[in-house]
DNA sequence: CGAAACGTTGAATGGTTTCAACAAGAGTGG
DNA sequence: CCACTCTTGTTGAAACCATTCAACGTTTCG
């Protein structure tokens, strides 16, 4: 018996781990602590230290760092149902800022309050451990897709990787997805200018491939998509952590 | 009193934490089954799983991720001192290869023998999970390099990390170090083609800021190679661990 | 000696950026 | 309610950074 309104979280985990009445609860009440945030307005600057790490519940927000001479580079967006600070806490290294794409609800999760529930849910310690690596895997992904991939390939991947994370917290499928990022996010993001980035996105949807318009993603070819972007996501959809 | 040959990894350590005689036990233990790789073949392959731990102590090793039209990205070099594969063990999810640069050596560590040790000792457990978040900040520096720095500033910015690196355990300074990588791991690393790596090296050497040649980097002018790259290593010298 | 790996350089091509200008909608204050 | 500004999106033209192709030199190694 699923809870009525399971968090994203819970329904993100639940997709890879079959959890127990009292994971479950537990989990439940690391949602304790409710806390808004509005868009544009940082969680966290680089260099602060000490901070707390969020589960997000609803709203989009993007990690970032800010260079010397101004630009910008995105890491990575948190949608709902993924953790952000998580590393903050359990290493202590957050050298990047937090901004919220729009108003944010999260969980606040004091660094006590997520060693007790992994004392006492071992299985669940597990499987938010493994959400992380997934995250980092991500990054990894990211880089790779910077480095190799020319701009409509990059696109189109990142497009598709979103509308994957999005799926499993059921907010997006293989038709699309509601987006709420700027061009200067995927600029950001995707290492291009603001300008190209709305050439590629023209070319993409002249291409029938997608449209990314009025803060939404329509999948018009999805597999061409796939195919133009070398699309694979094993990184994604792994068998989910070891688990007894 | 400090062992008479300190291996590169407990140098790292110490320098950003005292450890104590047990401690130095502990992990003079995990140097215990010492590994030797030829240059050029594979220490782990992509989607292999199961696969044990390393700390490297003589050698080069570079992690990457090869994509389905044969261009390369290398994610990270790991050089004397580091661990490689750690995620693996701790989390499960490696989706790159290991490549070893030159001949290595390292000591394999087995997952019960780590975990043993983190048990034993939560002092150098801590040091060695902030070791590796600080890894995950390079591959985090790594991505806004390749995304927000022209090819010039992105190479000595390479150059530049990679010798704080080695420097800290004792095999660079801000004269420069001996490295054992050609042109194309560089522009694999870079996102650049080897081609265009040669003429910013050359660019590099005739501006007097550093000079890559025969295995070795000279840094010629040390504070205008950081001005060039807008190098910033707060993200390497950490206060350390937060120990109490 | 021949092959293979690495380094070097030129010329042509092309992907991306920059600069510039304009359009449309949202929000603000008078 | 209407100017006004700000943000976001859009498009063209010029400039530029980086890639590709191609050729050649050097060294290493079997």
């Amino acid at each position: 018996m699923t809870p009525l309104a399971a968090s994203p979280l819970t329904r993100k985990l639940s997709a890879f781990v079959a959890l127990s009445e009292a994971e479950l609860a537990v989990l439940a009440r690391l949602h304790g602590r409710r806390r808004s945030f509005v868009a544009g307005r940082d969680m966290a600057h680089q260099g602060q230290s000490d901070q707390a790490a969020f589960i997000l519940s609803a709203g989009w927000v993007c990690s970032y760092k800010i260079q010397p001479d101004g630009t910008r580079q995105i890491v990575d967006f948190q949608v709902p149902g993924d953790f952000l600070g998580l590393r903050s806490v359990l290493l202590r290294t957050s050298d990047h800022s937090f901004e919220p794409v729009v108003d944010v609800e999260a969980a606040e999760v004091l660094t006590g309050d997520l060693l007790e529930a992994f004392a006492q849910t071992p299985r669940l310690a597990t499987a938010i451990l493994w959400a992380a690596s997934r995250d980092e895997a991500m990054v990894v992904e990211h880089l790779v897709g910077i480095g190799r991939r020319e701009a409509g390939a990059r696109m189109a991947h990142f497009l598709l990787e979103l509308g994957s994370r999005l799926a499993l917290v059921g907010m997006g499928s293989k038709e699309g997805y509601d987006c709420p990022l700027t061009q200067y996010h995927l600029a950001d993001a995707l290492g291009l200018s603001a300008v190209h980035v709305n050439r590629v996105l023209r070319q993409l949807r002249e291409s029938g491939l997608v449209t990314f318009r009025d803060g939404h993603v329509t999948f018009h070819d999805y597999s061409g998509l796939v195919d133009l972007a070398e699309f694979d996501p094993a990184y994604l959809d792994q068998t989910g952590p070891l688990l007894k």
